[in-house]
DNA sequence: CATGAATGAGGTTTCATTCAT
DNA sequence: CATGAATGAAACCTCATTCAT
C-alpha cells in the first residue's frame, strides 16, 4: 500500500506517476523498468517516488490494483454489466472499444502481468477476483438468455472463454504497441472479419 | 551461436549444461537468472559458460533453439504425426504424455519464452516456423478425415487451436512447477475430466 | 561529457575528483587504472563516479579536456603571451616553473596522453587545437623581433620546436615521478646547464 | 627468457610467432593485446605459448630484445656504421630506407615501447644501450668529419638529435599504419623537402 | 515534503594461466 | 610437445534505496 503521502497528492498527480510507472513497465518488464526512469518521465524526483512507495515492487503491486480496478470501471461505465450476455460482450469490448483506443496501455500492462511469474502470486488476488466476478456474472446473463450448454461446468467455460478472447485481443494489440496510430478502415474491417468467425467458433463451441 | 568449444564437447556434457541453464531461466526469468547459478548447478566454472556462449542472451537463444527442436523431436518420436488429428493430437501431448511427465520443463520454458518481450522477436522465428508447421499439418490430417469445419480459415482456426490448449496446459502446468511430485490418482482423473470437456468445447466449436 | 549531477558539486570536490583520477592514470596508464582506486584517492565512493561519467573512458577524456584547460590557462597567467618568444618561453616554462613544480601531476599526464593510442583520437582534438595555436603565436612574437629564420615553413620549425622541448622536459620528469621529493640545488644547476646548452642548440637552429 | 624449447623450435616458426606477438603489441598495446589472439594469427596454441615464454610479459620482453637486435642488424647491414655521420644516417635510415618499407612494423614496436612506461623500465636497458652505442659512434664519426660543434656535450647532443629525429619518423610514419599502402611519389617529394629542412635545423644546430 | 547526491551489493564479463589428454 | 578446455580472480558497471539538506 503506498504512503499516505501518497493519497494526499492531488489525485491527477496520482495518476500521473501510476501511469508513468505503467508505461515504464509495460515497454520493460518489472526488472529492466528504472525507478529513475519512472520519476523522470512523472515529473517528480526519485526521492519523492519512495516517499509514497516502500520500494519497486509495491509501486507494481499498487499499479496493478489500480489499474484493474480503473479498467473494469471503464468498462462498467461503457456498457453495462446486466444487460451483457459473454458474446455481446467480446464482439464489443475485446475488440472495438478499449482495446485499441484510450486504454491501450492498460491493456498491455494487464496482459504483461502475466509475464513476471514472480509478482503474478501478489496480483493474481486482485486480478482474478475482479475479472472473475465480471465473467461469472457475464456467464449467468448468458445462461438467462438461454444461450449457454448446461452440461459444462462454469469454471471450464470461464477458462475457455477467457483463453479464446485474450488470444484474440493479444494478436491484434501485438499489431499496434509501437504505433501510437490508429487502424485504418482496412484494418477494421479485417479485425471484424475475424472477431465473426471468432464469435461463431465460441458459440458453437459453447452455445446450445 | 555457441562457440565450436561447446560443440566438440561430448553431447551429454552440453546438454547438462542447456538444461541447468534452462532451469535456471523458468525459475527464475532471464533478468534474475544468474549466470553462476547455472554454472554451479551444471557443475562448471562461471568462466567455462563465457568460453561456450558469448554472453546470457546467448545461452537464452540457444536454450530457445535446442529446446524447441528437441521438444518436437520428442513429439514426433511418439506420436507419428501422419495419423493424427487435433483432437487426437490434444488428448495425447497436452495433457498426458509429455507435458506433464519428463519434459514438463522443457515445456515450461517454451512457454515462459512469451513472457521475456524482449528476446521474443529473435526467439519467435524458430519457435514460430517449427510450431505453427506442425500444427498445419495436424489440420490437414483433421480435414481429411472429415472431422473440420470449411467455412473459416486455417489461420484462425490455429490460433484458436492453441488459445484453448495452451490454457489448459498452462492451467495444469502451473500446479506442479515445482515438479517435486507427481500427480495423484485423484487429480490425474479430474484433469482427464477436465479435458474431456475441453474436447468436447473444442469439437462443438471446430468441428462440422 | 560528465552529468549535470558532477557539474552540480562544489568546484572543490570536482578537482578533487579530476586529480585523483589523473594521477591514477599517469602512475598505471588507462588500462590498468582502477576506478575503484580512483574513487576512494579521491574520498567518494565507486559509485558515484558512475554518477558524474558514464564510463572510465569518458573520465579519462574529461581529464584530458581539463587538464589541457587548466594547464594553459596556469601558462598564460604566469606569462602573459604577448611577450614572450619561443626562447624565452622554452627557458621559462619548460624548465623552472610549471613543470616541475606544482603542476608536475598534470604535465605527465598530458604527456602519457600520448601513450594511450587508441584514446588519442578522441583527445588529440583539444591539445592540438590549444598548444598550436599557443606555438603559433609564440613563433609570431618570435618573428616580429626578428628572431626566426625565414626560409622554413613554420609547420616545421612547430614540429621542430616541441619535438626538443619535449624530450628535454620528459627528460627531467622521469627522474621525479615519484613526486617525494625536490630536486637538489646541484640537480636544479645541472639543469640550468643542459637547458642552456639546448637553447644554443634550438637558436642556432631555428635562429637566424 | 624464453624455454629451451622455443630455442629448439625452426628459426622461422620462432620469427612468425614474434612477429605475430609484435603485430598484436603495437595495434592494441600491451594490456589489450590477448594472448590467445597472438597464438592465433601466429598458427600455434595458446598453450604452446606457454610452453615458450613464461608469461605475456617475457614475451613483449623478448619480443624487445630480438626486435631490437633485428633492427640493429639490418641497419647495420643496409649502411655500414663506419662511414656514416648523423646527418647523412638521418638522411638515409629515418627517411627513406627501413621506415616506410619492409620494416614498418618493428620500428612501429620499437616506438610504442615508449608507450609502456611499466614494461619501459625492463626493456630500457637493451634498447638504450643498443642505441645509444649505435648513435655514440656516428657521432665520433662526425665529430672525426670535423662535421660537430665541440661545446656542447655529447649526451645531450645525442638528446638533441633523437629527438629531431624521432619526431620526424613518428610523423611520417603515423600516416601509413593503416595502409599497407606504399607512398605515392608526390607523398615520397613532400617528405624529401621536409627532410631536407630538417637536416638543415640539425646541422645549423649541431653541426659548426 | 521534495530533492537528488551518495552508496555499495551484486551481477556480468574478460582473459591470463594451468593442466589433463 | 602440442593442444584447448577449464578455471577464477579481478574489474567494470547498474540501480534500488537511503538520507542530509
Amino acid at each position: 500500500m503506498p504512503t499516505d503521502t501518497f493519497f494526499r497528492l492531488r489525485d491527477e498527480k496520482q495518476e500521473v506517476i501510476l501511469r508513468a510507472a505503467i508505461r515504464e513497465f509495460v515497454e520493460k518488464g518489472f526488472d529492466r523498468a528504472k525507478v529513475s526512469d519512472i520519476a523522470q518521465s512523472a515529473g517528480v524526483s526519485k526521492g519523492s517516488i519512495y516517499q509514497y512507495f516502500a520500494d519497486k515492487e509495491e509501486l507494481y503491486l499498487y499499479c496493478a490494483q489500480w489499474g484493474i480496478h480503473l479498467f473494469m470501471e471503464k468498462l462498467d461505465a461503457r456498457m453495462p454489466l446486466e444487460s451483457q450476455d459473454v458474446f455481446s460482450y467480446f464482439a464489443d469490448r475485446v475488440s472495438k472499444s478499449l482495446v485499441l483506443e484510450e486504454e491501450r496501455e492498460l491493456a498491455l500492462f494487464m496482459q504483461s502481468m502475466a509475464g513476471e511469474p514472480l509478482l503474478m502470486e501478489k496480483t493474481f488476488h486482485h486480478m482474478y477476483e475482479k475479472t472473475n466476478d465480471y465473467i461469472v456474472n457475464l456467464l449467468e446473463n448468458t445462461r438467462a438468455k438461454g444461450l449457454l450448454r448446461r452440461d459444462i461446468e462454469d469454471e471450464l467455460l470461464v477458462e475457455y472463454f477467457i483463453a479464446v478472447t485474450d488470444r484474440f485481443q493479444r494478436r491484434w494489440m501485438a499489431r499496434y504497441i509501437d504505433f501510437s496510430r490508429e487502424m485504418t478502415p482496412a484494418e477494421t474491417q479485417a479485425m471484424e472479419r475475424e472477431l465473426e468467425q471468432m464469435l461463431t467458433l465460441l458459440k458453437n463451441g459453447m452455445g446450445c
